[in-house]
DNA sequence: TTAGCCTAGGTAAACGTTTACCTAATGGGT
DNA sequence: ACCCATTAGGTAAACGTTTACCTAGGCTAA
């Protein structure tokens, strides 16, 4: 159907291994001539090499995969997003999976992108630890983002943000604006990126001199629906002037829930969230948050692949990414 | 490397084509023993079958590329998300790609697809026309989503949006809540689907027996940016006391610059917007909007797809969702 | 003259599957 | 005893590339 090098070949009157030689710049030994007739022909019947059959002989295919827990999660439609771009300039593709935070799915996407050959995998934080048999078995380089994982021999990076002080950061914002009740609400419990967040956030406390109330401690998702009635629960439960919410969308979703008991932000309760999504400062009240650079890790992670791809000697990465504290309106 | 075909069949005692028959389903000719051996080797092997090899002799990989425009719109996250669910209950996969309304990277994501011998497209809506004699030369078959499009033989379905009746019904909600002097903020001014809605937008007018005031009206783009800029414009320029928005993200980014002037939503001036995605009921006024149910185009989308690669001579199918208006909040 | 080296390009195997067609043995019916 | 069908599986080509190695002619230098 498609134009294939044997119809060039054909056409040109030589062998398809000539015409493999140009396409690919090996071409030192083949007369000019030849190397014009073969450009022309390619223009001409408008010649796209077969990716498939190329990768199929190379064992690579210019693909990076990208595993998302949640691509609703606008911190993640960022990633993707800089990963992509990244890739491109670099020559790759990527393809986006997304995981729903399911360890089965996300399994399933890992073998998905193993057998369509992709040379490496930029896996970012879903809320379980991924299944290292499997893994090692693929033996795909991989880097991994704000993720607990095992040290592979595949291992190209880990780009980690650092969430304790991230959170230490959140919650002495609100500390020293006099806060003293201060909710704190996050993703799944089990989940290393929450334990270590809730870390900083103790830690805060801690060197204030003030106490933690285990009420104030709502952990299950990082989606804005779990911000929603993560924010209700704590409002029936007990009482605090401040939130410290994980994600921006947390942040969105409690802000609902404390204008939907007619409090409103920032006067009857601080909000502060955390990633610094785009949309954060276009909320109607600019949401104070936590910048953590997303672009800026989408490229670190996927130049660190492809550095490793290059050369499978290069030293590895392991950048941990210093958040700030952005003050908008919301504190 | 990995384990092949090859090897399951050395192991098994048996020929490589058997193997492929087993693990095909088409079996009627394998022993009942041979078969087990076959299946207790892949589990133990842990066997994954080479997609790449396997689509460049079938000639198809059951994948499907999305193309949009912008990943960052949330419309689009939306859209691309119940693309790839749907595709993923057929058994499909999905691969995305973003252009960023640049014809010249759809039409290089056209090739990448192609090459990569994806089965076939679906064409999210950006601003242009894409080059029809590229499409017509990939001959994959295709399903447009809110575009203009040639009438190719490889066009399994259109699925779009009555964009007339929604801008209609947008404008005459803000016109029968008393407003006269209403703001028409959308995209690219010279793309169809921006067309469309202004005549929606203007037979509303009409039909109220009112007339529309070209200082009123501010095209360029749909993201949240250009909602922002274009709404600072129009208060610069004119007065109103309402806004059409043809995306909410253009509507999130109008409320925003409202605000900025000390204007209160809705009492100083009414917003809609358009899309209903997910974060519209969640912002802190709920924003009213034109419910046009994402999800569901997505699965059309996918399942009219799939249903043309089973059968092409199945008969294609011309969607056009009808849109409803979500009165919240902001009017 | 001849060994050796360019230059220009060809040959054929390989990548991991699928599939049309072949074979060989067995069994049943007449 | 012969024919034909059925069962069980093998053979080899094909998909579209890439690449290691080969060839053959011509030139150069000793």
């Amino acid at each position: 159907m498609a134009t294939t090098i044997k119809d060039i070949a054909r056409q040109a009157g030589v062998s398809a291994a000539t015409v493999s030689k140009v396409l690919n710049r090996k071409d030192h030994s083949i007369g000019e001539k030849t190397r014009e007739k073969i450009w022309s022909l390619v223009k001409e019947l408008n010649y796209t090499p077969n990716s498939i059959a190329r990768s199929l002989i190379t064992r690579s295919s210019r693909v990076i995969g990208v595993i998302v827990p949640d691509i609703l999660n606008a911190y993640f439609t960022e990633l993707v997003r800089a990963c992509d771009q990244a890739a491109r300039e670099r020559g790759y593709s990527t393809i986006l999976c997304n995981s729903d935070s399911d360890p089965e799915k996300e399994a399933s996407h890992l073998t998905f992108l193993a057998s369509h050959g992709v040379d490496g995998i930029v896996l970012a934080a879903s809320d379980l630890i991924p299944d290292a048999h499997l893994l090692e078995r693929l033996r795909i380089p991989l880097v991994s983002m704000d993720r607990e994982i095992p040290d592979l021999d595949c291992l190209a990076a880990r780009i980690d943000t650092d969430y304790e002080t991230g959170a230490f950061l959140s919650a002495s914002h609100l500390i020293r604006a006099g806060h003293r009740r201060i909710a704190f609400v996050s993703g799944n419990p089990l989940a290393s990126n929450t334990k270590i967040r809730r870390a900083g956030f103790e830690r805060a406390h801690r060197e204030a001199g003030l106490p933690v109330d285990p009420d104030l401690i709502e952990c299950g998702a990082f989606n804005h629906r779990f911000g929603l009635v993560a924010t209700r629960t704590l409002l029936d439960r007990t009482s605090f002037s401040a939130m410290c919410c994980m994600s921006d969308m947390l942040a969105m979703g409690a802000t609902v829930a404390l204008r939907e008991r007619g409090l409103s932000v920032p006067e009857d309760c601080a909000v502060i969230g955390f990633d610094n999504i785009y949309i954060a400062p276009l909320l109607v009240r600019p949401l104070s948050t936590i910048e953590r650079r997303i672009s800026e890790s989408g490229y670190l992670a996927i130049g660190a692949l492809i550095d490793f791809l290059d050369d499978p000697t290069h030293p590895r990465r392991m950048v941990l990414m210093e958040p700030t504290v952005i003050q908008r309106e919301t504190t």
